[in-house]
Order: C-alpha cells, then sequence, then structure tokens
DNA sequence: TTGATAATCAGGGAAAACCCTTAAAAATTA
DNA sequence: TAATTTTTAAGGGTTTTCCCTGATTATCAA
C-alpha cells in the first residue's frame, strides 16, 4: 500500500533523505517543513503519517505531536530523530505518537514501520528497544554493593512502609532498621528516604 | 549442537517438562536438583548450561548464580521463572545469569536460547522485554495527570530537597510546598516521600 | 462570565524521620 | 583461630514530615 506522508525536520538534508526514500517506493510526500508554525498551518492538508523531528527552530515535536492530533486525531505520527533520550521518546509516546525511528535508521525499518503504524502497531526502533532494556537491567553503573538486610530493607521502604512497620514485618527494633535506613543513606550518598528511593532506581538497586 | 545441562527448580513438574523437551532434542540433562544445597553439592559436575529457578526452597537463584559462577565461571546459567518481576530478573543478570525466560516460553524458544547462550549471546524472554519496554515508556496505568507546578516539585523531591529548601528554591511558602506534597501523595496513592518517588519511577513520571 | 482547576498560604499538632554516640552479638572471611 | 563485616540495639535530641481544616487569588475553558 502506499501511503500520503508529511514530514516536518528542519534539516533540509534529512528531509530531502527520507522524501527520497518514500518516493522510491512510491509513496507521495504531499509536504514538508521545517517549523511547527509552517507545519500546523499545512493540517488541512490529509496525510496518513507524519514523520516529526524532536526539535525544532519554533518549539518541539512532543507538542506539535500533541496539536496535530486534536485537529486530526487519525493521522499516525512517528517520531524522528537522532536523539535516543528516553524522555524524548516517553513523552512522544504519552502525547499520541504510534512510533519513533531513529535518523541512522535504514530503509526497510522506514518502510516496514509505515506498514506496521497503518496495520495499528507501535514501532519503536529496536536500537532504542536495547537501551532501555539495559536501563531497566541496570547494566550502567552499579557501585555499591548493599547487604542482604539493607536491600531487603530498601525494598519495603520503597514499598511505602514505615521504620516502625518494618520493624514490626522483620521483627526487629525501630532502632536496627534505623540503623540500617542510615547506613543505606550513607552507602547511597542520600540526603532523605526520598532521595535515597530516587538514587536506588536510578543504579537499577530496585 | 547438543549440550550438557543441569535444572535447579522445585517444582518436579517444570522438571519434567524441561527435561523432556531438552531430552526430546537431543540434549543431555546430567542432573536436576530441588535445592541450592543440592545443586551445589553437584556443581563438579561439567555443565554446559543450568536452568535455575528464582524462589528455592533453601535460597534463590540468584545467590545460586553468583556461587555457581565462582566455582565455574564458564557455565550458562539461565533463569527460569514465572516471576516476570524486573527485580528478580535485573539482580539474576548482575550476578551472571546469560539468560532469563519464562516458564510458559514455549519449546522453540527454550531451544533457541541454548543454541543463543552457548553462541554468547544474552537471551531474554521477549514477554519480559515488552514489559521493560512498557515501563519505560510509561504506557501501564498513566492514569495521573500532574500539573506543571507538581512535577516540578517531583522532581526536586526526588533530588532530595526538603520542603524548605524547595520553598527557597522555587520562592514559595512552606505551607504552598506542603501542599503541593499531599495532593502529589494524593493523586498517587503513596503512603510517604520514599513510596511517591518509587511510584513516581514505576508509572515512568520522573 | 462563570465555573473548574491550579496555585497560593495559614495554624497547629501528632508522628515519623533524622542525627549523634555507643556497643555487643552473630556471621563471614582470611 | 583471628579479623572483619554484618546485624542487632539503646538513649536522647532536633528537624521534618504528615495530616487536618480553612481560605484567597490566578488561570483557563465553556
Amino acid at each position: 500500500m502506499k501511503y500520503r506522508i508529511g514530514i516536518l525536520d528542519d534539516h533540509p538534508v534529512v528531509v530531502k533523505g527520507l522524501q527520497d526514500v518514500l518516493l522510491k517506493h512510491g509513496h507521495q510526500v504531499v509536504w514538508t517543513s521545517n517549523s511547527v508554525t509552517d507545519a500546523m498551518a499545512k493540517s488541512a492538508i490529509q496525510v496518513d503519517i507524519i514523520f516529526s523531528d524532536i526539535q525544532l527552530p519554533d518549539g518541539d515535536g512532543i507538542h506539535y505531536c500533541k496539536e496535530i492530533l486534536s485537529v486530526n486525531k487519525h493521522v499516525k505520527v512517528i517520531g524522528f530523530s537522532s536523539f535516543s533520550d528516553g524522555s524524548f521518546i516517553r513523552n512522544m509516546i504519552r502525547n499520541g505518537a504510534v512510533g519513533y525511528l531513529l535518523k541512522e535508521s535504514d530503509e526497510s525499518l522506514v518502510l516496514e514501520s509505515i506498514e506496521k503504524v497503518m496495520a495499528g502497531e507501535q514501532v519503536i526502533d529496536p536500537k532504542i528497544k536495547e537501551v532501555f532494556l539495559e536501563t531497566q537491567l541496570g547494566i550502567k553503573k552499579n557501585d555499591v554493593s548493599l547487604t542482604r538486610r539493607e536491600s531487603e530493607i530498601l525494598k519495603l521502604i520503597a514499598d511505602g512502609l514505615s521504620t516502625k512497620e518494618i520493624a514490626d514485618r522483620l521483627f526487629l527494633s525501630i532502632k536496627t532498621v534505623e540503623a540500617h535506613r542510615s547506613n543505606l543513606m550513607l552507602k547511597m550518598d542520600a540526603k532523605n528516604m526520598a532521595h535515597l528511593i530516587a538514587v536506588a532506581f536510578d543504579r537499577g538497586l530496585i
């Protein structure tokens, strides 16, 4: 199937390259644009898919995504950027994008993604999946080593249990639990319990 | 290629099932075990791959993994459990496991994974990858929508700032910051600040 | 313009967290 | 066995969080 496609990117080279790939395979590139304002002005033009960069001169693809979907809720927006930054991708998806590809993707991935997206599937670049998986697995950096008791208590803290509740659960004195909490904060260089949990998540300890 | 395999699991049905699959395809199951102690006693038996459950009667697969690798660092340990709990998987991998499969995996996945693992690759059950990806993307249930001020303050809390510090930073009254904290806890159904941060990470809000 | 939502702030009190020192079993490791 | 680490625990004090009620001012959409 051949589709009507719009491209929003402020890098002429990227626009040209993507356009060539799409045209070569019979798709119609009905508009290209280098700014959010301009792209919104073209929102009346019917398209099936929009490829949108994240960083644009007058805004970002994330807000554009939300806006264009409020005008035309049937269009499939695919984030198209060189950033594999998680927060960009998350926000793009949250704002309604159905896919996110990296600019270094090869032709076949772009073409496959068009088919998948039009079939109602969500598409995330496999490279991003790998990065996400590694983050989840905490392969990054894991210098602090916690004792068995410490990680046990850490998990209970993350579950929202107070010192007293943890003490009751583990049949320990409140003072003992307090000692472990202090050690956790010391080891992980945390200022308080909220910070401790944030650090623990960052280091993949939870 | 056919390999020598050990199985550590305290569920006889699982052991039987896995063993049948492996034997049917020509692999050798050189030992099976239902406890960590017993499995360690069999550590002298040369194996290529060990399938290990997470929860065992006398310990857990995570510590077993570490121990067996200190004895035989060339063995490939594959976590094999019905838990898709992230922390188990993370810890298993951190302790040297090269793979993690779910018990509901079908035969072909198990067999493919054996080949991949022996080829030096890491194997994670695709179902887990999906869960991880969804967590990363915050797709799960992202029903809570925070206001601008709330997410601003949430981030500062995660950075370890106290109510007073946040108030100073944002030129607000302590009471205002307290109000926002209360609303955050209410919205995210958190019992205290530590829990709030944990929930926020879970939902991909940080 | 009129609700609804968001953001601001107050007082007061109970509970929990935080910080300090000190120390003795218990378990591991060398 | 000796040395080290872990786990246990106390006393006592300061600070912060947490919870309640109540209220005024912006902001934004219908």
